[in-house]
DNA sequence: CCGGTTCTTGAGCGGTGGACAAGAGCCCTT
DNA sequence: AAGGGCTCTTGTCCACCGCTCAAGAACCGG
């Protein structure tokens, strides 16, 4: 798809404007590209995010942006790396693999929803280009190895509580539908109320403790309604299991 | 944004074909629409899946697919509720509550499998319009009351039962980068092999178990690199977790 | 002072989702 | 049989998208 150089020597008579406006912005660098970026997409959604919108954001020229991060991609991969910046704290004296685990649980929920329109890419996407460092598999892995986990075993825990660890903010911060959302909004809550009580007991009866603070039975998502309590119970259940997986392997579970 | 009506009176004059082609496909259903447009994700991904790719799918113009289905968004809310289908079987008799869970995660699984590329939706996006029915809330809601929940840790239990239930699959089947996919692969086997043994002692040792086979250490996504092992692990951990905090409400497990 | 690197600009290509008027095919009522 | 209304398809248009290219301005080290 090269252009043809031959017959570009032409020189287009209608040309008025030899001058050319002086660059508004010199001396933009890349961090404060992907620093804009991110606030763009925190203002306009994944959806609604270009590159077109975040050069208008920064005053400058769409292709600015592409100079400097090369890529739309690329423009994610890093506002992806800036949120998840450092998940893992330094580790206190004497804290159990447990309450490791449970540290760095809280604080990669917290990222997130400082930021949470960029969930859906860090729980459903692998977009990250060269990622930096493994900080985060190393003091996941560092938790379960003290954990008893080893060999096989290891991988087995550490993939589980990976998944553990993004899935349930993920879904927590799914994206709601973007056009007509008070429609589909009160479209919800109707549909809700009609739950036949015959074929859905249980849900007819729980209702009130679970509209719009329960997964599918909600209307607004986890930046309006937070589900913390479900959080917490959450990571008790599988911290707990995974303890009494560890306790097979032979070694005491702190 | 509305047409102006006015001067579109102004005939073109350089029109040439007064005579319109006969329409090639009279008869289309909604239905075939849907589960052409779930052939054409499965073909060409969710990035790649575009109005116009999937009208050249049907022979047809673009404008048949939005007259159908009204829009891109209700294009994907339809395919997701037909892959998602129905994941709850009948139940059989004398299936505790603990084993009725297992066969739906076994199943949700199984699902988004056959159709990896709408994982995204599933797990990162509410998407669906008027949700059909509430059949997996119920029957989650009704396992987890055999296992003693109620009230308001029914609704906690609930949502952190569904979140396991998706979050490890979207995970699994993260879609991959889309442009330069072996680029980055290489890149992402050549990083692995240069983890510094001193900051990530456990990671290097343990790399032959890891590499490929875990969550940010991996090249290819649950299509290529089954995580069949840790999945179980994931699920046994869950629901022991689940399993000993329903006995702490006073009604026996299983 | 100059030359190369860094950074910005405008123009342009091929693609996208969506809106619209108009017309073809079909069935049902009159 | 005639007509009317509904279903379904078509061509055309618009604004926007990511990305590429050639060219020029700004800056910095020699």
């Amino acid at each position: 798809m090269r252009r043809r150089r031959g017959q570009m020597a032409v020189p287009r008579v209608k040309r008025q404007k030899p001058e050319r406006a002086a660059p508004r912005a010199v001396g933009l660098t890349r961090e404060a590209v992907i620093a804009a970026a991110l606030e763009e997409i925190d203002a306009t959604g994944l959806p609604g995010f270009s590159i077109r919108g975040l050069a208008r954001r920064l005053g400058v020229n769409p292709t600015v942006v592409v100079w400097h991060l090369g890529n739309r991609n690329m423009v994610l991969a890093e506002v992806v790396n800036a949120v998840q910046g450092d998940l893992v704290p330094a580790r206190p004296p004497h804290q159990g693999w447990q309450d490791r685990l449970r540290q760095i649980f809280a604080r990669s929920r917290e990222a997130v929803r400082r930021h949470p329109n960029v969930a859906p890419l860090i729980g459903a996407e692998i977009v990250s280009n060269v990622r930096s460092d493994f900080r985060l598999a190393e003091a996941l892995l560092e938790a379960l190895a003290e954990a008893g986990f080893t060999g096989a075993a290891l991988c087995r825990a550490y993939n589980a509580t990976h998944a553990a660890l993004v899935g349930f903010t993920t879904q927590e911060l799914a994206q709601m539908p973007g056009e007509d959302l008070p429609g589909w909004q009160a479209g919800m809550r109707e549909h809700l109320t009609r739950a036949d009580p015959r074929t859905h007991p249980i849900l007819a009866r729980e209702l009130p403790h679970l509209a719009n603070r329960a997964f599918i039975l909600r209307w607004q998502n986890g930046v309006e309604a937070p589900m913390d309590e479900s959080f917490a119970l959450y990571v008790d259940c599988f911290i707990a299991g995974l303890a009494a997986h560890a306790l097979g392997t032979g070694i005491p579970a702190n």
